[in-house]
DNA sequence: TGAATAGTTCAGTCTGTATTTAACTATGAA
DNA sequence: TTCATAGTTAAATACAGACTGAACTATTCA
C-alpha cells in the first residue's frame, strides 16, 4: 500500500504531469498539442507524460480523427488535485489591497462547466435564500418562484430538463467545503453570466474573470460582494 | 497559482517525502530518528526532507528535550493524502489471502499510547457492544457494569482518574475514519494487554506484534478476529 | 565531567528521469 | 497524389535534486 502510494505520488509529483493535471482540472478535455502548448513542452514529451497518467488510469483519452482528447478519468482525480491544492501555504500577511487579496482564479473558477470556488458558493447560497432552489434532503429543487425567476433571468427550464445530464445536481468544493450548483442549470447560469458579458473566459479558460457590469449585477440579483 | 500549485506537487511528490507522510498519515507525531527508520533513509537524509515539508508547512514540530515530534500541520494535510491514496489503481482480481492482505502495521498500531489502526476501532466496538463504555453526545463514559469490567481486568479506574491526561475521550482514526479509545483508559489497556503478553512491542515500537496467547484472549474477550 | 544519543549543516557525488534529437505512422486537406 | 498536421517511439544527453560523508551543536544520562 505505501509503494502504491509512493508510486501514486511521484506520478503527479513532477513539474509536468502536475501542470497537466492542473490545466485539466476544470473538467474540459484537452488535445495532446494544445496541452503541450499549455505546459510550455515539446509534443514528444507531453506525450510520454501523458502515456503515463493514462496508465496510471488518471486520465482517459478518446480518439476523434487525428486528434486525442484528454481527460480526468473520474472525480477522485480532480478530487485529489484540489486537496493538494488546498496544501498551497497561504499568505501570512495581507498585504494586498482587498480585492486583490487572491488572484481572480481563486475567487471564480469553473469546475466542469459550471461556477464552482468562493464564487459558486456564494451564488448557491444567495439562489437558496432567495428561495430560487431549495434543498431537500441533499438535493437541489427549483421552487415554483423559482421557475419564473428563472424564466425572467432568460433561461429556459424546459429546454434544460431536455438534457440527458442531471438536471440541477450539488457539487461539492474542495476548496470552500460548501455545495455549489452543477448539472445542466449550472451550466445554463454560466453561459448566461457570460453572454450578458458579467464574466469573461481567460485565455487559458480555466479562471473567470468579472466584468465591471458583472460587479454591478452581481451585486444587484444576489448580493455577492466581489 | 498554477506554480504554486506545481511547487506543492512536487513537493510531495518525492519518494522519502511521500514515505514520511504516509507514516504520519494515522496523526501520530514521531521523531526525526523514527522516520527515518520507517522510511529506510540515514539521520541526515530525514533531516533535509523534513526542513523542507516544515517549510511549506505541511508539517509541524514540537521539541521535548532532544527529541523532535513532527506531525501533520492540519487535516487539509491528512486530506490530501488520503485524496491521492484514493487514485491508486484498484487491483482488478482480489488474488490475495485474507489476512495478508495488509501488513501487519495497519492493522495494529499505537497512536501515541492507545491502539489504533482497525485493532482500535475493533476494542472500541466491542467495549462499546457489551456496553462496558457508552456513547454520549460524541464523548465516551464508562458505564455502571463497565467498572466492574474494569477492575475485573485488572485496571484500577480510581488511579487512572488521578492522572491530569483526559480520562477517557474518543480518537478519530485516519485510516479507519472512525473513533478509538485514547486517553488514560486507552493507555491503560494498551499497557495491560501488553503486560499479559496479548501484544508485543516491536523494535522501532511503531507496531504492535499479536502473540498466540493474545489471538486467543482477544477472540475470547472481545470478538476480535486476528 | 565524559560518553551517548538526537538532530543539523554543508560540500561533493551520484543517479533517475525528464528532455532533446531524430525518425517514424496516421489522418485530413489541397 | 502530395503536403501539412497530430501524435508516437527510441536512443542519446543533460541536469535537478536526492543522498553520502564528515564535522558540527544540543540534550540527557551515568
Amino acid at each position: 500500500m505505501e509503494d502504491q502510494f509512493i508510486k501514486t505520488a511521484t506520478l503527479i509529483g513532477d513539474a509536468t504531469r502536475a501542470s497537466i493535471l492542473w490545466n485539466l482540472l476544470d473538467g474540459r478535455a484537452f488535445t495532446a498539442t494544445e496541452l503541450a502548448i499549455a505546459v510550455e513542452t515539446s509534443a514528444q514529451n507531453i506525450s510520454m507524460h501523458l502515456g503515463k497518467l493514462l496508465e496510471a488510469d488518471l486520465i482517459c483519452v478518446e480518439k476523434q480523427g487525428r486528434h486525442k482528447y484528454y481527460r480526468f478519468s473520474n472525480k477522485e482525480v480532480a478530487y485529489a488535485v484540489e486537496a493538494m491544492a488546498n496544501l498551497i501555504p497561504k499568505p501570512k500577511d495581507p498585504v494586498k489591497k482587498k480585492s486583490e487579496e487572491y488572484p481572480p482564479i481563486k475567487y471564480c473558477r469553473t469546475c466542469y462547466d459550471h461556477l464552482a470556488g468562493k464564487m459558486g458558493v456564494a451564488l448557491a447560497d444567495s439562489l437558496l435564500e432567495q428561495k430560487i432552489i431549495i434543498e431537500k434532503n441533499g438535493a437541489f429543487e427549483i421552487s415554483i418562484d423559482g421557475e419564473k425567476w428563472f424564466s425572467d433571468f432568460g433561461i429556459n427550464l424546459e429546454e434544460a430538463q431536455k438534457q440527458k445530464r442531471i438536471f440541477l445536481k450539488p457539487c461539492l468544493d474542495w476548496s470552500e467545503r460548501r455545495n455549489h450548483i452543477a448539472g445542466s442549470i449550472g451550466a445554463l447560469l454560466l453561459d448566461k453570466m457570460i453572454n450578458e458579458d458579467w464574466l469573461r473566459r481567460t485565455k487559458d479558460s480555466r479562471a473567470i474573470a468579472i466584468t465591471g457590469k458583472g460587479e454591478k449585477e452581481l451585486l444587484k440579483n444576489f448580493k455577492i460582494v466581489v
